[in-house]
DNA sequence: TCGATTTGACCGCT
DNA sequence: AGCGGTCAAATCGA
């Protein structure tokens, strides 16, 4: 996930040679794995988990870790000691197609509402496939008066996805619409690459959130003729990200969009 | 039938 | 020795 920290979400470095490379700056990012050049490991088992410390790794502290951007595809999970949610471990959907090494832990930290989940990151992605569809959808909404706010922005060419059914499953481990979900803010541009995000608690009434963002206008929602793939359309994401609450983040990188990086909760 | 997930086992690391 | 990350066979679902 080449993406900068959302703002809003808490972004470290566990290798503290990932954290030099960010350099001063918080505000830029850059892929660890084309940072560090470090070596992938090697395809044997054996060797794959030969020197575990040397991959390049860093921590992001989100309300919606599965919903990054990117295809991941879950290898395993694990009771983890002292904790008492289970670690969930995902490596990119194309790592076999493109060698992509990328992965990433889930784990759930607290029973909050949402609950947050720090991700941990391990080699950045080389498959440079497009993040998760982007929507070909503007849709905004006028901040209420309240300071409530519900902003969406999609700019993208974004094609169909073919791994809808994964999101649908995944967002299935989100937590029930609450009235404690964090509202809000993202603008979306992936033809420039460039998006931000800000995503804060707030009581967010209903009728801002999902009821009252209907359908208008915005697409028509796609006929369930997956011809543009798999179904996991615009629109599905549009709803999930309503809805359910998973927002779009890491859509992709930006080098000099603004990083935080130590905003934690 | 194929791809994704689950889960027990293996093994590196501390 | 115990913990944690990954593998891979079994299972599940579309």
């Amino acid at each position: 996930m080449a993406s900068p920290p959302p703002k809003g979400e808490s972004f470290d470095f566990e290798d503290p040679r990932a954290q030099e490379a960010m350099g001063s700056a918080s505000a830029s990012y850059s892929p660890p794995g084309g940072v560090f050049g470090i070596s992938p490991p090697e395809s044997s088992r054996r060797d794959s988990r030969k020197r575990r410390k040397d991959r390049p790794s860093w921590v992001k502290h989100t309300f919606t870790p599965h919903f990054d951007g990117h295809l991941w595809r879950k290898y395993g999970q694990k009771n983890i000691k002292d904790s008492v949610f289970p670690r969930l471990y995902y490596r990119c959907s194309y790592r076999e197609d493109k060698q992509c090494l990328a992965s990433k832990l889930v784990q759930q930290e607290n029973h909050e509402d949402p609950p947050l989940f720090k991700v941990t990151y391990t080699y950045e992605h080389t498959c440079n496939t497009a993040p998760v569809p982007t929507p070909d959808v503007v849709a905004e909404l006028p901040a209420p008066a309240t300071g409530d706010a519900l902003f969406l922005r999609f700019n993208s060419t974004g094609a169909g996805h073919r791994d809808a059914h994964r999101m649908e499953q995944e967002r299935h481990y989100q937590q029930p619409a609450a009235p404690g979900w964090p509202s809000m803010m993202l603008s979306f541009d992936s033809n420039s690459q460039q998006h931000e995000q800000c995503t804060f608690p707030s009581e967010l009434p209903p009728t801002a959130s999902s009821s009252s963002f209907s359908t208008e206008g915005l697409p028509a929602p796609p006929s369930t003729t997956d011809g543009g793939g798999d179904g996991f359309s615009t629109w599905d994401s549009l709803k999930y990200g309503l809805n359910d609450h998973v927002h779009f983040g890491d859509h992709s990188y930006l080098p000099n969009s603004g990083n935080d990086g130590d905003d934690n909760y």
